[in-house]
DNA sequence: TGTACATCAGTGAACGCGCGTTCACTGATGTAC
DNA sequence: TGTACATCAGTGAACGCGCGTTCACTGATGTAC
C-alpha cells in the first residue's frame, strides 16, 4: 500500500480547499486564517504548510474552482437556439445569479492577488477565454460586419458592462438593490444594444 | 490672537489630508500608515490623533475630496448643447480620464469602508446624487416616455456599465488595455444604446 | 515473516513583523489678576 | 506690563493584537534485508 501517505496528503489538500472555500464564502477573502482552517479540518497549523506553500496557494485553488463553476453556470444558461440578444441576456442573468448566490467567492475572484512574477496563472486565462468565447459568439451574429479586433473589444466591453452592473448592484454602497432590479438593469441595457446610431 | 492654536490645528488637519492623499495616490489605500504620515508632515504620530479620531476619518476626508474632483471633472465635460447620446459619451470619457489619471484615489472611493452605524456619510450621497443627476438628464431626453423609476434604474445601469468598463479596463487582470481602447469600448456600447429592440 | 532503519507527515509553541493606538510627560500658549 | 497658573497641543516610546510562517521534535509508515 505505497499510497497510504500520498492518499492522506491528497485528502488533506482537498479538505483544506473545501474549508478555505467555506471560510471565504462565509466571510470573504480577509476571513481566511490559517488557525481557523486547521481547526476546521482538524489538523495542526504546520500541516497546512506541508501541503501548500502558503495560504495564497490555497486561495488560488479556491478561485480556480469558483471560476470553473461560474463558467459552467454561464454555459448552461443557454442552448444556442436563442436569438443573439436573448442569449446575451440569459448569460448575463446566469452571471448575476451566480454572483448573487456566492457574492464573496465571486468577489474573491477579482480580489485575489495574482503572482507578480510569472503572470496570471493558466487556469485563469483558460476560464476567462471560455467565458469570453461564450459572449463573442452572439455578438458576432449581431454584428456580422465587425472585424476581429472590434469584436474582441466589444466582447470585453459587454462583459465589463454587465460585470459593473452586477458589481455595483450587489453592493449596498452605490446602488444596492434586489437581484430582480439588477436583472431589469441588465435587460434595459442589453435589449437596447442595436446597430450603431448616428449622433 | 485667540486663534493661533486653532489655526495650527486646522493647518495640521489640512497637511495631514494632503499627505494622506499623496500616500493613497502613490500606493493605494493599504499604503496609508500613521508613521509615514507623521514623517511626511513633520509631526509626531500622536499629533494625528489630536486632530482625527483615527486614520479612517482621514481616509474619509480624502475620499470626499476625490469625489468632489471627480464630480467637477464630469460636470465640466459637457456644455449641455450636445445631443444626449454624445453627452453621455463625453461624461463617460471624463470619468475614464479621471480614473486613469488617479487610479488609486479613484479605487479608494469604492474601497473605503463606510461606517457601519449611521450609514453612508452625507457627502457621499450628495456627490453620488449629483453624478447621477448628470446622467439622468440626457437619458430623460433619450427616453421621454420612461417613468421615473425606470429612468432611475436606467441611470444606475448606465453608470454601472461605464464604471465596469473603466474598472476592468484599467486592471491588468481581465482586460487591461490602454485608455484609448477603453474609450472605444465605451463608445461601442453607448453609441448603440437606442430604443428598445424586439427579441 | 520479522527486525532495524530512514523518511517524512504531523505537531503546536514560538517567532517575527507590521501597525494602529495609547499614555504619561513637556512645554508653549492663553488667561486672570 | 508683569506674574502665576491652567490648558492642551505635541511627543514618541511602548502597548497590544493579529496573524502568517517556522522549526525542533515525535511517531507513524514504508523499505531493505
Amino acid at each position: 500500500m505505497a499510497g497510504k501517505v500520498a492518499e492522506r496528503r491528497v485528502a488533506l489538500r482537498v479538505a483544506l480547499i473545501d474549508a478555505a472555500e467555506a471560510e471565504i464564502e462565509a466571510g470573504g477573502l480577509s476571513a481566511l486564517k490559517a488557525r481557523d482552517l486547521a481547526k476546521q479540518v482538524g489538523c495542526s497549523i504546520g500541516a497546512i504548510y506541508n501541503v501548500f506553500d502558503d495560504l495564497h496557494g490555497l486561495v488560488l485553488e479556491v478561485s480556480g474552482r469558483t471560476f470553473k463553476k461560474l463558467g459552467a453556470a454561464v454555459s448552461a444558461s443557454y442552448d444556442g437556439t436563442e436569438p443573439p440578444r436573448a442569449r446575451l441576456i440569459l448569460m448575463s442573468n446566469a452571471y448575476l445569479y451566480f454572483a448573487a448566490a456566492h457574492p464573496r467567492l465571486w468577489r474573491a475572484l477579482f480580489d485575489v492577488q495574482m503572482p507578480t512574477d510569472g503572470p496570471v496563472p493558466e487556469w485563469y486565462l483558460t476560464s476567462l477565454g471560455r467565458l469570453f468565447a461564450n459572449i463573442r459568439a452572439p455578438l458576432g451574429e449581431l454584428y456580422p460586419d465587425m472585424d476581429d479586433d472590434a469584436l474582441g473589444l466589444m466582447t470585453r466591453a459587454m462583459f465589463s458592462a454587465v460585470h459593473g452592473i452586477v458589481l455595483l448592484g450587489l453592493e449596498n454602497r452605490v446602488s444596492g438593490v434586489p437581484a430582480e432590479h439588477i436583472r431589469v438593469m441588465i435587460a434595459q441595457v442589453l435589449s437596447r444594444i442595436g446597430p450603431e446610431l448616428p449622433e
